[in-house]
DNA sequence: GGCGGCATCATCCGATCGGCTATCCGGGTG
DNA sequence: CACCCGGATAGCCGATCGGATGATGCCGCC
């Protein structure tokens, strides 16, 4: 990679120690440069407004308030938008899903080696995707799945389940009847192989459906 | 701080890029050394049995096989065990209460700003007690509460809930008649304010009493 | 020694859940 | 154009859950 022009990067995560110890990590890498930090949505649009990155390095996790998707989907929408690679702990089908839909180009675990991470950061500056093998993995089981797998519907119903409704209140947060409520039940149940609600929380975390609450 | 002779860290994280980065961040830095790194309890043990570091920064989350609790005890079961300071990403009341019952000496977590680190770091290289604002503070709610506070046992049946088990499942698993569990889950019930099994956990999760799945 | 908190166990009963079966509609595919 | 699939809806019924009430034994504490 000739260093004509170095690769910007911002870093999105509500850690500090997590943000310097990326920075400390890649800053100055080989034909790369931290140009800012930002923790949550407010300040990812300002810093990215400010310094007009090639990359931004986003967590999913940003604790309370908006989460890394809403702040991909929100930085991919300005002019000229950065290209967004998401580097967080968790590889649920909902959160892959969900940010490669906000405009993501990138995949990566923070269980990935450094190496990967370099390139990575230099592959979506191109515009390449980047996807962590394990999430390549999960998206083909998902396409060319010859087992069950669960709609995109029954997601929503597994993770409203997980925050603890009752039928009822499902209906009404999914402005269906409580009769298709149960129905989405009975075929997330089949799928999953179990027959209680919780053990369908437990399963969906365990197949990394959905993620679980905090 | 005179720097007579370094604090001696081991790392003890399953995330190369974590670890990267935290070597990145704290090596080097006023009187503190970074002398080896692992990522699980064998790995642990071999490299805090070969360096014999003052301190070990510990995650509480490596992945799958023993836990970062697991892993404290061991180490604190050696002679002339090092002081452990935990560093991680929640702040559940099972969690804090099992790291220190394990032996770590603090608990910081990894939302604290660098400099708070690094003083954690040398007070737990001199044998202090180093805890989070957010940790203290739970501790001393904890002790010192007035309300409805869950008991230990009603914990064991929190866990057991949120990984799905029914009534019959759980009396067999806690070696008690379905009446006892039907009996803790409604004090679990009125102590966290919910009517449903999914919503206890929910609450639990929230509350920090227990940390859910993954 | 009494009092309260915790854990244990037992009923009873209304509310909810889970399984089964069946219908309807819209969109894609052979 | 049939066909299948995902989504939505409905009723029925046995199993389970959740609430109320009450009782026993073991602690630690004043």
């Amino acid at each position: 990679m000739g260093d004509g022009s170095p690769v910007r990067v911002v870093l999105v995560d509500d850690h500090p120690v997590v943000r310097a110890g990326l920075r400390a990590l890649v800053d100055g890498q080989d034909g790369i440069e931290v140009v800012g930090e930002a923790s949550d949505l407010a300040s990812a649009e300002e810093v990215v407004d400010a310094t007009r990155p090639d990359v931004v390095l986003m967590d999913l996790n940003l604790g309370d308030g908006p989460g890394g998707v809403e702040v991909t989907a929100r930085l991919r929408g300005l002019p000229g938008p950065p290209n967004v690679l998401v580097l967080t702990t968790y590889d649920t089908e909902a959160d892959i899903l969900r940010a490669l839909d906000a405009g993501a180009v990138g995949y990566l675990l923070k269980d990935a080696p450094p190496d990967q991470l370099f390139a990575g950061i230099r592959a979506t500056a191109r515009g390449e995707t980047v996807l962590a093998p394990s999430v390549a993995a999960r998206l083909v089981r998902r396409t060319a799945a010859p087992g069950p797998v669960v709609t995109e519907r029954e997601v929503e119903v597994l993770e409203l389940l997980s925050r603890g409704l009752g039928n009822r209140e499902m209906a009404r947060e999914l402005l269906v009847s409580e009769a298709t409520v149960k129905s989405h039940l009975s075929h997330i149940y089949t799928k999953l192989g179990v027959d209680t609600r919780a053990g369908a929380v437990a399963a969906a975390i365990e197949r990394r459906i959905i993620r679980s609450g905090a």
